[in-house]
DNA sequence: CCGTTGTTTCTGTAATTACTGAAATAACAA
DNA sequence: TTGTTATTTCAGTAATTACAGAAACAACGG
């Protein structure tokens, strides 16, 4: 597949998008390439496309494929694997959503609620962080709790849902004034 | 300040937390550090308290003032400069949301503006692009214009707004299904 | 003015992370 | 089976990033 200046500009941005929030170049690159591909691609033509190892592309899609962004597709007689994204970049935002939830959210939770115990039931060693400290984690806990409720039900939302939420726009805002 | 075993769990699960979203171990140990401080802390104090480079120490405060999450204290008697972070993590939050945007949203949405520019008036040199990819990039511009929206008008809530969104729940949901 | 104390910047090094190319494995056809 | 093609794993290397310590700088008191 030929990349045009502006896919080319596209693909590393959205490299540089990924990278910002904690995902490799590489995968990010496979997975903008992906987007403006009009039909599955396999792994060999991603490799050339992009101009990077074979074996590093095969590494990115399984990335991907374990966020359940790409699935593969299997091309009428030819026996590479294919991969394609999904088509709708809700269901796709959907999905992100719930797997950092899941891998971020969740453990730092319980990392806090722990902290939280362990001050409380930690007779004298503890003694010196009972007060402020123990304020304070109770609160992000608190907080980080929220933002997980929001987040699990976000990302339940179908994305036509979502998509309606979102165009609700300020009226959501006024409730709160 | 001496930390408990409890006390420096905090401060490791922090910087891994804050390391998965990008930010540099040191800056987001030094701010869980300041977060459970009572009082304003001195730069040679972190460092010593987190076993670190006073020179690092430096580097992570001026990267935290830069998000504006710490501010300097001056303490009577004392030639040193102390820091301190905000009390209310809710105006953490909101300051990450609107910093995260200016620096990530905003860049990134026009980026894909100008590609889509790019490809309707580009001539032949980006005709193969023309039809799935412009679509596609075009689609995501959309959608990162539209977070970016509620991005920044969730940003512009008071503390105290947001906390009452937030405890507004499911209500909010269920007015799209 | 000089000496002292606190802070930042800079440079080299250590540690981490990303990536390639080769080797191993698997899937299939003849 | 054996040869062929697709894919993954792995070990070594390149590149990046984080960090410590030294040097430079700034603020202040004498």
């Amino acid at each position: 597949m030929k990349l045009t200046p502006t896919m080319q500009k596209f693909v590393l941005h959205w490299g540089e998008m990924g990278w910002k929030w904690g995902i490799s170049r590489a995968v990010a690159q496979v997975h903008a390439l992906l987007m403006l591909a009009p039909k599955p691609l396999p792994a060999d033509e991603i490799a050339e496309t992009l101009g990077v190892a074979r074996s590093n592309v095969s590494t990115s899609l399984k990335e991907l494929g374990g966020w359940g962004l790409v699935r593969t597709v299997h091309v009428f007689g030819d026996r590479r694997e294919h991969f394609e994204t999904l088509g709708d970049v809700w269901e796709m935002f959907l999905i992100i959503l719930r797997e950092r939830k899941k891998r971020e959210l969740d453990p730092t939770l319980a990392a806090l609620r722990a902290c939280s115990a362990a001050i409380k039931d930690g007779g004298k060693e503890e003694a010196p962080a009972a007060g402020h400290a123990a304020a304070r984690i109770a609160e992000l806990a608190d907080f980080i709790e929220l933002t997980s409720a929001w987040a699990e039900r976000g990302a339940a939302l179908s994305p036509a849902a979502a998509r309606r939420l979102c165009a609700l726009g300020d009226k959501v805002f006024r409730l709160v004034g």
